[in-house]
DNA sequence: TAGATTGTTAATCGATTAACAATC
DNA sequence: TAGATTGTTAATCGATTAACAATC
C-alpha cells in the first residue's frame, strides 16, 4: 500500500487510534463519530477526520465510522496485518524485561502485531540461554539470523559505548528500523528509522515543569 | 527561575543540548558554536541560538559559547541542581528493569539528577525487599512516603488495569509529574505532566515505515 | 424529510529557517 | 582591523483548527 508522503505527525497518531476502537470492539460499540473517537484519544475531531482522509474515505456522512472496518483498515495502513519479527539487542536486565513485555502486549493487544525472536549478547554466559522462550545468541550470528528468520525491526538496550557499533550492524544486515533505549545519539543512513525511547531525556524534561509554575 | 511560556518542543531539545555538553567537558573541549552544537545535536543551528536566547545571553559573538558556562545555565534552567526523588509504582520486571537504569544513568551522566527513592506494588511477596538498594513498600504507604521523603517524580510500570488508579493515588499525594510506560491514555488534572513512554506505540509506528519506499 | 456527521477547503496558529546588523 | 558568530527579526513552512457544503 502506497500513499504520499504522511507527516509523521499523523503515523503517530494512527497506533492511539486503533487502539482505541481495539477497546470499543471489545465493548461491542458498533459506530463512532470523530468527535468521540478524538475524545477519546486526547485529538481534535477535525484532525481525526484529516487524519484518516489521507487513505481513504472511512466514514458515512451523518453516521460516523463503523469501527470493525476502520480497525481492519487501520491494521492494513499500518502494515500490522501480518506478523513483524524482532531482534534485541542487548539481553541485560532491561532487554529482558522489554522481552516480557513485548510478550505480553501480544497477548493482550489483539493488534499489536509484533514478536521478539530472537535476543543477541556478547556475555557468554546469557549466550544459549532463553528469556521469556527467546533464545539468545553471540552477537557474531546475529546477520544470519535477521536474514534466516526474516527480522525487520531491532531493540537496542547496550550499553552507550555499544551502541553505535550495533546499530550498524543491524543495518549492515538490513534492518531499517530501529527501537532504541541507549541515551545516545545514533548516526543510520538517511533510510533506517530510529525511534528514540530515551527516558533520561524524558525525566529531565519532567524536571524542568517541576518548577513553580 | 521563571520566564514566559516556553514551548515543550524547546524544552525537550535543551537535555539533549546538555548531554552534548557534557560529552565536550569531558572531552576537555572549552567553546562550541551552535553550527556545532546543532550538528552534534541534530538541531540546525539558527534553532540552537533561538532556543538559548529564551532564557538569557550565554554566547559571544565572534566566540561561541563557553561550554562549562552553558551547562552551570542548562542545569539551572532544566531544574537539574538539587537531586530530585522519584517514586516508582509497579516492581514488576520492566519496574525493576528501569530501577537499575535510572541508577546507573546517575552514575554516568554527571548532569543526571534523579534518584528513584521508592518502589511500590501491591504484591506481599516483594513488599519489604530492596532491588538495586531501593525499599519496595505497600502501595498503601505512598502517599505518607512521598510526603516523608518529598518525592516529585512518578514513574508507572503497573498493569493496564491498575493504571488510572496508581496515577490518582499519585496525584492525590501531591505528584505533579508522571513517567508512563502503561499502555493506556491516563486522565489527570491540566497541572499534571504525563511523559509517555509508550513502547508499544512506538512499534506500531515503526511498523508503518517497513513498507516499502 | 430533518438531523447528524463526514470530507475538504480556507484560516489560523506555531515552529523552524534565513538573513543580517551588532559585536566580540 | 578582519573574520567569525551571536541574538533577533522577518520569511517560510507545516500542522492544527474552523467552517461548511455534501450527503447519509
Amino acid at each position: 500500500m502506497r500513499w504520499k508522503k504522511i507527516s509523521d505527525a499523523v503515523v503517530r497518531r494512527l497506533p492511539l487510534y486503533l487502539r482505541v476502537l481495539d477497546d470499543l470492539a471489545r465493548d461491542g460499540e458498533k459506530l463512532i463519530s470523530s468527535q468521540s473517537l478524538g475524545e477519546k484519544s486526547g485529538v481534535g475531531p477535525a484532525l481525526v477526520r484529516k487524519d484518516l482522509a489521507w487513505f481513504g474515505e472511512f466514514g458515512k456522512q451523518g453516521v460516523g465510522y463503523d469501527i470493525e472496518y476502520l480497525r481492519i483498515e487501520l491494521r492494513k495502513i499500518l502494515n500490522l496485518e501480518s506478523e513483524i519479527k524482532v531482534a534485541l539487542v542487548g539481553a541485560g536486565s532491561l532487554g529482558v524485561a522489554l522481552t516480557g513485555y513485548v510478550k505480553q502486549r501480544f497477548y493482550e493487544d489483539e493488534s499489536f502485531n509484533l514478536h521478539i525472536v530472537a535476543l543477541f549478547d556478547t556475555d557468554p554466559d546469557k549466550i544459549g540461554k532463553q528469556y521469556y522462550e527467546v533464545p539468545t545468541y553471540s552477537i557474531d550470528r546475529l546477520p544470519e539470523i535477521v536474514k534466516e528468520e526474516n527480522i525487520e525491526v531491532g531493540i537496542l538496550t547496550v550499553p552507550v559505548k555499544a551502541a553505535q557499533d550495533a546499530t550498524e550492524l543491524l543495518v549492515s544486515s538490513g534492518i531499517k528500523s530501529v527501537l532504541n533505549f541507549v541515551p545516545t545519539k545514533l548516526d543510520v543512513p538517511e533510510d533506517v528509522h530510529v525511534a528514540t525511547a530515551d527516558l533520561s531525556l524524558e525525566l529531565q524534561r519532567l524536571a524542568y515543569y517541576l518548577q513553580d509554575e
